[in-house]
DNA sequence: ACTGCATATACCATTTTCAGCATATACCTG
DNA sequence: CAGGTATATGCTGAAAATGGTATATGCAGT
């Protein structure tokens, strides 16, 4: 995984969004498209063009697909993902995506939801 | 400037030599092109890529035109550049390209000639 | 005004990226 | 195996980026 290929997939704001999200924990594709809003084939798409450059990481876990930040990750990828909150400026959706994550993650440990570990990530380790 | 406008620029590895070589401070057209061994129409368009998004700035100096890492900035720029040599991995360039910068430095100096001043930036302040 | 140097811009072809839509695959449940 | 859910992939067209070549512009010296 080279510079080159973190950059890329920071130079776009969808992609940025998801890293955003999943810096926080791994995350399912329909839990990505709820918070973000997006349509799945964006999202999967998004998320397969970061998988090509070694980005993300994805386990199947029943339908569900987890998707995380991979293992080895280019620690320039962490830093920068970091920061986000701090230098996004007026760009106000970062934060507002981890609160509708917080939101969500609250919903699905309140109602017990089998999704809920999925998103715990305390299934298919 | 926005964060998607500093990536896009970061995520091309000409235009990453170039801030790379700027960082360290203000160079003219024709001495880009000869530390970086490039054509000059290349790191023209590279550089106005990069100005039309607010990373660099350029001042013309007689013949010449010096280009500089933006005054205003945004922050996340500079972050990046700093670790560089640090996360460029097996990406050598980016050394070499500061030690072909020093060296050329000390040619001009040495030899008094006028275009020291210029990568000095002493010129057209 | 003419010449040469330094740099920018225009034009064209190619490639990459991105969005939209349709369809396929994998898994679960009954 | 039929049907539903979750996700991935294929196809097409538009937009953006990239490279190459040629030409234009601005400045300095004669």
């Amino acid at each position: 995984m080279d510079i080159i290929s973190v950059y890329k997939c920071l130079c776009d704001r969808q992609r940025l969004r998801i890293l955003n999200l999943l810096q926080e924990g791994p995350l399912c594709v329909c839990h990505l498209m709820e918070i973000l809003g997006m349509e799945q084939v964006k999202v999967s798409k998004q998320l397969l063009f970061m998988k090509e450059r070694g980005l993300v990481e994805a386990a199947r876990c029943a339908q569900w697909m987890i998707y995380r930040i991979s293992e080895g990750a280019n620690p320039l990828l962490q830093e920068n993902l970091k920061c986000l909150q701090d230098c996004a400026g007026e760009e106000l959706c970062f934060r507002e995506d981890l609160k509708k994550r917080a939101t969500m993650m609250n919903r699905l440990n309140s109602t017990e939801s089998p999704v809920a570990n999925l998103a715990g990530s305390t299934c298919c380790e």
